[in-house]
Parts: C-alpha cells; structure tokens; sequence
DNA sequence: TAGCTTTGCTACTCAAAATGTAGCAAAAAT
DNA sequence: ATTTTTGCTACATTTTGAGTAGCAAAGCTA
C-alpha cells in the first residue's frame, strides 16, 4: 500500500517535509476521528465503527492500516489501541477541543 | 455552498460536534497546508498557490471560500490574510511540526 | 491609450477517494 | 451443531480533487 511517509510526501507534496507528510495523514476523512475515539479506549473494529456512527467499513478499515503502518494506532488480541506516538498526537489535538467551542460562537453571532 | 458549521455538521456526523466539524473542515486536503503557508505572511491567490506548489487552482479556491466561511481566513485590498481565529488554529497546529520530526525517526529505524 | 501581461479566478474533463450495501469466512456464543 | 457476531473484502455509485484551458478585470508598457 502507498502511505504517507516522512521523506516520500504524499497528494502532490514534493516537499519531502514531514510536517505535510503528517498534514496528508491526518487530512483524510476521519483520521482525527479515529485517533480521538480510540482515546476513549482500546477496542474491537466494531466498536470502533460505532463509535465512529456514520464511518464505512471500507474506509474505517483503510484509517486503519494507515494509521497502524504509520505507528500511531496498533493491534492487539482484542482490537486497535493507540500507540504512545498516538497517544502523543491526541494531546497535541486535545486543545482544539474548546477551541471548537468558542469557534461555534462566531456561527451564532453571524448567522 | 454547503459548509462545515458547527451545530451543522458534515460528511456524515450526526453528532452536532463543533471539534467533529472541525476535524470535517480541517481534514479536507490542504486544509492545513494553506494555513501553515498563509502564516508566512498574508498573499495573493497566485503567491499562495505557488507556496503550496501543487495544489490545484480548483481545489485552492474551494478551500480558501471554505476558510473564509469559517472565519479562519479573509479577504483584504490585496489577497488572502489568516483572521485572529486563524493564527489561534496555527499556534494550536505548530506543535505538530517538531512531533512530526520525531516520527519520521520512527519511520527510518522501521525501514 | 492601445496592446501585452499578470492575476484571480471558472468551466470543463478525468482520476482518485469515500460511501453504501452485500456478503463471506472465522471466531464466539448458545 | 447451529446461530450470531465480528472483521473484514468486493463491487457499484457518489463525491472530492487534479489538470488542463481559458476568460474577464486590473496593471504595466510603449
């Protein structure tokens, strides 16, 4: 499979920057999606998806093998986990949560 | 045009999510990219394009109304410039740059 | 001020990605 | 042993993005 790789940029990126290499990764529907539900707990590629509500088999499977291959998620005998590397990126996307909030704001005063 | 508003959310979340729908907006393709090149400095269409190397003029302008629609970016007498809200998301984005200099580390001991 | 260039797009066509649904093999439950 | 659940995969369709071409408006140039 072709993956986003740090140093092999991806989507037309010939940076070879791994920022973008990581902006391609986490910028494909439901990749943040993921890493935040499975923060929720370790669990089985069913739970996952109902986690997830409206994510296709197909492309739940797909997030997966990327962000496995990519060392931020990992199986075990029950399921995905995230990684420490996973772990790791949740907390550096943790911030955009109340973030969000007060961006919600802008909506209600301009609508 | 059909956006990602919080309490409004998109590509099949039904949760009414404000992260969600950021996540939604943030995770289209060169999202991120336009707002990490536009923090180099507000630009033309034309500049911005060339920052960002390969992406598309179709692609560009969709994401750049999508932005302005979400209040992380505006128009000025000459070009685009990132918003209070956009340099808000950059500062909460730049993290990601030294994280993702320790992945690619992962990358070349696994390969 | 007439022509030439650059800018900021839009309209198309085509390729790639995501969705939706069906279904199937393996494991687990009954 | 049979049924159910799980973890997918295959396939068809829709949506998204890329790759041109080109055009109207602004700016520069002679």
């Amino acid at each position: 499979m072709s993956l986003p790789t740090p140093g092999k940029p991806v989507r037309g990126s010939k940076s070879g920057n791994h920022l973008m290499a990581l902006f391609d990764l986490l910028g494909r529907s439901w990749s943040m999606g993921i890493i935040w539900r499975l923060h929720e707990g370790s669990c089985t590629f069913r739970v996952l998806q109902d986690r997830c509500e409206s994510i296709s088999p197909t492309t739940l499977n797909k997030r997966l093998k990327e962000l496995t291959q990519s060392f931020l998620i990992a199986r075990t005998v029950d399921g995905y986990t995230l990684t420490d590397k996973g772990r790791e990126i949740f907390l550096l996307l943790k911030p955009l949560e109340s973030w969000a909030r007060d961006w919600a704001k802008e909506f209600e005063s301009n609508e």
